[in-house]
DNA sequence: TTTACTGCAAATATTTTGCAATATC
DNA sequence: GATATTGCAAAATATTTGCAGTAAA
């Protein structure tokens, strides 16, 4: 990654850095240095991940709790920095940091895989898009089917 | 509903029964009432519900069991038949017919409300996209953010 | 100094599984 | 008739809550 890249990218997490510390002060909440500490692992992940792999992530470094994480990931909802999805047949809940994060997924509902694709119209069509009130923050985009691979066995 | 209307619809349903049919006698499984009371119910729903309403409305009128409504919906997820979400910040678990449902929500992440939206372009454009050996077979969109009435209490 | 947050453990909620009876093929 | 599916209950997972100690404001 070349230098301004990466000046891009801890530019981006300043942001989020900020929204998050924002919301927290506005509810009331306390700005932990746990809850710093998810939020930072939440954005370095490019991939879905389930809570389960924060933890264990975390644990490795710090005395933190499965609530903590569970409490963590409920407040980062609910301030748009994180979406939480279940895709596939297999009925698990995902993670995926929000922020900046507009992904378009292929889904094979037979084995569970999620494929990101890129599109650079839908990534400009629908942030440009209004509703009335609402303001758009980021978008998901899923095109469920079935992968070559599970076609043939079936 | 006029009498074409309502016999687009019961068509429509003959073919979602037919698809969820082989696919049951693909996968080597039964083709038993309760199965066929669930899709049923699923494809008689216009919003979003969770497994719960389902089971509780069945009860009304059949013996049936939890076992059995979880056990049919992970077969309706296989065979695309059926969607699973979770939207908002409450992180519940919702579901919605699938087979010509290509749904386009606002969501707004404050207080949960997911609304639908129509975009005849989208409702177009996606289903034309294809994917290497991908049979795309239906589609969601979530733009998420913060509704009027969320945006004011803040 | 006040009180929200933490970890831990217990409680709840959600989903899956084992089993004997039943119904589909 | 063979066996997959059922309801029910028990087990396994996932998530939330109560509590006492700790730390942010």
């Amino acid at each position: 990654m070349s230098n301004s890249e990466l000046n891009k990218k801890e530019d981006s997490f300043k942001v989020v850095q900020q929204r998050f510390e924002e919301y927290l002060q506005k509810k009331g909440c306390r700005k932990t240095p746990e809850r710093l500490e998810i939020l930072k692992l939440v954005y370095a992940q490019k991939q879905l991940f389930c809570l389960d792999f924060l933890y264990l992530e975390l644990e490795k470094k710090y005395r933190v709790s499965r609530a903590t994480v569970y409490n963590t990931l409920s407040l980062l909802l609910e301030c748009n920095l994180v979406k939480k999805h279940i895709l596939g047949s297999d009925g698990k809940v995902q993670y995926e940091k929000a922020y900046k994060n507009n992904k378009h997924y292929i889904i094979c509902t037979a084995c569970g895989t999620a494929k990101e694709f890129r599109n650079e119209y839908l990534k400009k069509y629908l942030p440009s898009m209004t509703f009335r009130g609402f303001t758009s923050q980021h978008h998901s985009v899923y095109i469920y089917g079935v992968c070559g691979k599970c076609a043939k066995k079936q």
